[in-house]
DNA sequence: TAGGTATTCGAACGTTCGTTCGAATCCTTG
DNA sequence: CAAGGATTCGAACGAACGTTCGAATACCTA
């Protein structure tokens, strides 16, 4: 039968349980992110770990909790991360830089499980669905509120902070498609150069300015 | 037996067939991106099409090809309609800002057809992978080569170049995960906030002006 | 070493999938 | 109206899937 490892056993062995889940949720998502996770099956998640196919339903209760620990688990873990390190910070540009490096650091250092809860989170269904959106909004909100601290809500409003912010999540999340290691650098760089990119612009513009920057031919044809 | 619509028959036939199966495509690329490539069925495709599962198989050889024909479709659409618009453009930066307004109008016009090319493009396999693969490189030099113009080769390497293109590119790509009509108006307002935050960024950094900036709070906490 | 719990497994179930195929139907042309 | 290709369909195939279950094994404790 299936043990509960929250009653009352010795902490020895739900610390083995809790370390073989955490392995098996890793391989998980390394399959998940090779194969995707709707043509991932069990059975190759099988091969990936060891064990047998029956054995996994010891640690998840369908392949759809496994695909949602995941998820949670990185999203967390970047929400969490930035939390703890930005309680002593005050200076919210000081703060949008912890934010894009922590999302870069575990972007990196996760990379399958990043490309797992981009790609695959939205099918989730019901609670699970639920609950990973609560805390994607949460993360969004953290975003914007520094946003608009930076902007001290002297310019924009609530729809082009949106649509900043949505744009910083749009570089940072899509880095898996193309991140190369030996060529791209480590989180650091990249933070340098998307942040670089993003600040500039977003202190710097109302809009109108980029308008007549993209209109205004430096090296007029004729 | 399976017509070949390449051969001598009359172009009433012909433009029919086409039609239908434009209307095929479209009509894929919507369960498509509502369900995922791989969760959708074929009998998913007829609940929607009205016609019978069989029926399908008359217009695609196998759903692969369906997948490859939406992907190559709307990422031909994008890379034609940029190079065609563009010829008679000799600056730069008014090249850039037609690359990013082609790919957001296309993006909005075409949103099911660009969630499915991103999320499932890379599951496709050999001929097919290669040639969208292709596509998709031909298009990113377009953009790495427009940079190159506008920096002017003064500053910044291949590498830098290649980061700021794919900075860009994820913002633009992310946008079927957030975009709602209603609030975050057409493709010219957001080609003028996105355009306007990365070429600000991009023509005015160095990276070590980000990093001061990211770095010297504005208003020292103590 | 004995007993019991934690862990793993082989085998099977029912379902759904992509694809095929021959027949049926539609539609144009002579 | 007759014929023949174009188009659509019902039915079925084998394969792969997620999940279950009782038995087997491993491991800890007494």
């Amino acid at each position: 039968m299936r043990a509960d490892p929250s009653n009352g056993q010795t902490g020895e062995t739900r610390q083995t349980y809790d370390q073989k889940l955490e392995f098996v949720l890793q391989r998980a998502a390394e399959v998940f992110a090779e194969r995707g996770f709707h043509r991932a099956s069990i059975r190759d998640l099988a091969r990936a770990t060891g064990m047998s196919l029956a054995g996994h339903y010891y640690y998840f209760q369908s392949k759809n909790e496994a695909l949602f620990r995941i998820c949670e688990h990185v999203l967390r873990l970047i929400l969490e991360s930035f939390e703890e390190r930005a309680k002593a910070i005050d200076d919210p540009l000081e703060r949008l830089r912890l934010l894009v490096l922590t999302h870069l650091e575990i972007s990196l250092s996760h990379m399958r499980e990043m490309k797992v809860l981009s790609h695959e989170a939205e099918s989730l269904r019901g609670e699970y669905l639920a609950r990973i959106r609560q805390t994607k909004k949460r993360y969004y909100d953290s975003l914007v509120s520094i946003l608009r601290e930076i902007r001290g809500d002297r310019r924009g409003n609530g729809r082009e902070l949106r649509l900043a912010a949505m744009t910083l999540f749009g570089s940072m999340n899509w880095i898996y498609t193309w991140y190369r290691p030996e060529v791209d650098g480590d989180a650091k760089r990249l933070t340098d150069v998307m942040l670089g990119i993003f600040l500039r612009g977003f202190l710097g513009g109302d809009g109108a300015t980029a308008r007549r920057a993209g209109r205004t031919p430096r090296h007029p044809s004729r």
